[in-house]
DNA sequence: TATTGTTATACTCTATAACTATA
DNA sequence: TATAGTTATAGAGTATAACAATA
């Protein structure tokens, strides 16, 4: 029992991998069956936002806008959002939650927060904070979504780099 | 752009999913083709700890015996490692990593320790260290895995200081 | 061990249709 | 109208990863 000097013990990104399958093993033993993370997040952005075209959850969500029409496809037979059509630009849909799907959010973030308490469990709040920032920080880096517009949180003064520039690649 | 309220950038568990998603983004458009961490896991764990079987590296990896053969086939084929049988147990093999097995490892580490740096550029050092550590105490207290040899209970303490001599840019 | 098959996610490429703006 | 450009949607195809059943 003593692999402890294996180098990729030292990768962040090995360890993130590692922790993502901890997620989902831990996500299907405590919900098994349920939870589709990309479902959740297209519904929580509809449902947040009001009527919105999937350009634009595509966009929000950095997702293929191909992989969207299952998504909106299964949410929209299950009850939980509606595709109307844009009065003003007939091209486009509206898509909007239903009642039905607010409260199925609601009950899903909920399952969400237990999940993250129950992994998170040995880390102190403070702790979890920190971890969450950290990753933020990392993401607004490299993705303008994650950019904080400025304002309650903290300005985000790691003194070293600070290109100013939103994420350097925007990634297509 | 303000969608700030939004309880899933709250979820750690979500912040993880969109941190994988950047790490492969990054890593295709820096190394395109190249970095298969399951394969680059085996061969590491073929490399450091001798002769395995298939089933041994199985079950140190936490990976489904039947997907290692494939990865095992690959590795075998580009000559990173050999298949011998065991000569004390016929019935196993014996994975040994070869001297190009091992070269290749070398920089495909090296790639990995390069993709680190660029994703976590944000991040100060002792920033990323306290990052990796936070994981692996999440990681061990749910993957004997990863708990530390000596100290069970309370891993290295996330004391601010802690220069970790050389462990400042062995970012694997 | 190996084989086979299934599921989930992500990304790419191509195609069609519906609209907008302009000539 | 006619034409060109944009947006929405769809579908095929590829790739990785995890997992289950069975030989």
């Amino acid at each position: 029992m003593e692999h402890r000097p294996d180098p990729l013990h030292e990768s962040p990104t090995y360890l993130l991998f590692e922790m993502v399958r901890l997620v989902r093993r831990t996500a299907t033993r405590m919900y098994p069956g349920q939870l589709r993370l990309p479902h959740l997040l297209v519904l929580s952005c509809v449902a947040q936002l009001g009527p919105l075209s999937q350009r634009e959850v595509a966009e929000r969500l950095r997702m293929d806008p191909g992989d969207l029409v299952g998504i909106v496809d299964a949410l929209e037979e299950a009850g939980h959002l509606e595709r109307r059509r844009d009065p003003d630009d007939r091209r486009r849909y509206a898509l909007e939650a239903t009642e039905d799907g607010r409260l199925f959010l609601g009950r899903s973030l909920d399952d969400r927060t237990r999940l993250n308490e129950t992994l998170f469990e040995p880390l102190a709040p403070g702790e979890i904070r920190l971890f969450k920032e950290l990753m933020l920080r990392v993401l607004a880096h490299h993705d303008e979504r994650f950019t904080v517009p400025d304002g309650p949180g903290q300005p985000p003064a790691p003194a070293a780099g600070r290109p100013a520039g939103r994420g350097s690649h925007a990634s297509r």
